[in-house]
DNA sequence: AATTTTTTACGACAAAAGTCGTATTTTATT
DNA sequence: AATAAAATACGACTTTTGTCGTAAAAAATT
């Protein structure tokens, strides 16, 4: 057993989803972001990105008058530990199952499906 | 714009899967299950069922000496919005990238993998 | 009936999260 | 230089979670 990180919280997560996207980023940068979605205060936004500061979940850099953020985790990463614990809790660990659950409600294109084929094809290939 | 609900908490998840397999279930049996993964004290386990009952989560019935619960939420319902939060966040809400990224990890069996042609013949077809 | 074991009910506490208001400090504008 | 605007720093408060301890109620044993 090597890693059971707690991993950010819901809002960090909201916060670092922008903060990837706008990366370097100010406060003001992200809370507009933010702000198009729900309603919330500047300091609210404010606060939560300085406790991630405070956390190590992001670096800043004073940038002439304020402060510009980037996060210090790796987006891949956080999202395939998120995968995997959606994997592991509501589909027991089988990958096979949520990938039927996902072609379920995905409007694949040709072009998809083909590249889905070919991944499939190499998936057997490789198998020996 | 229909549903905003907050779902349940990471430790509410953790009774649900349990007593959705378990179903009827007292606190005991809940328990034990759990405790196979982590040390957590039997009153722990209690006084989180019993909010979750409070809350309306689960319904309970008192049979002979216990009580027995069940879940009020639909465990397929609850997967689901479980996986469309990771599909809005982490994968932009392209259902195809979240299946490539699935299979990527997957060991498919050859079934399973004959399996997924069908489906994809099945999705090529239905297509005009 | 007395004692032990199980269950439940409560209440507490600490830590984490989410939200703001207010006061300062900086930077821009008049 | 004064005044206004923008950003930051702080502190405070409320909920929610996670964890227990302890006490009371019920049921099972002796």
């Amino acid at each position: 057993m090597v890693n059971k990180k707690d991993g950010p919280s819901e809002g960090e997560l909201e916060i670092l989803q922008v903060m990837w996207d706008l990366e370097p980023a100010t406060v003001r940068d992200i809370h507009e972001e933010i702000a198009k979605k729900k309603p919330i205060g500047y300091t609210t936004t404010l606060k939560q990105i300085q406790r991630m500061f405070d956390k190590g979940l992001v670096s800043r850099k004073k940038e002439g008058k304020s402060h510009v953020y980037s996060s210090n985790i790796n987006r891949q990463e956080t999202q395939n530990d998120l995968f995997n614990k959606l994997l592991n809790t509501a589909f027991k660990g089988s990958a096979m199952k949520l990938v039927m659950h996902a072609m379920g409600k995905s409007k694949a294109t040709p072009e998809e499906i083909k590249q889905l084929r070919e991944l499939l094809d190499k998936m057997e290939g490789g198998k020996k």
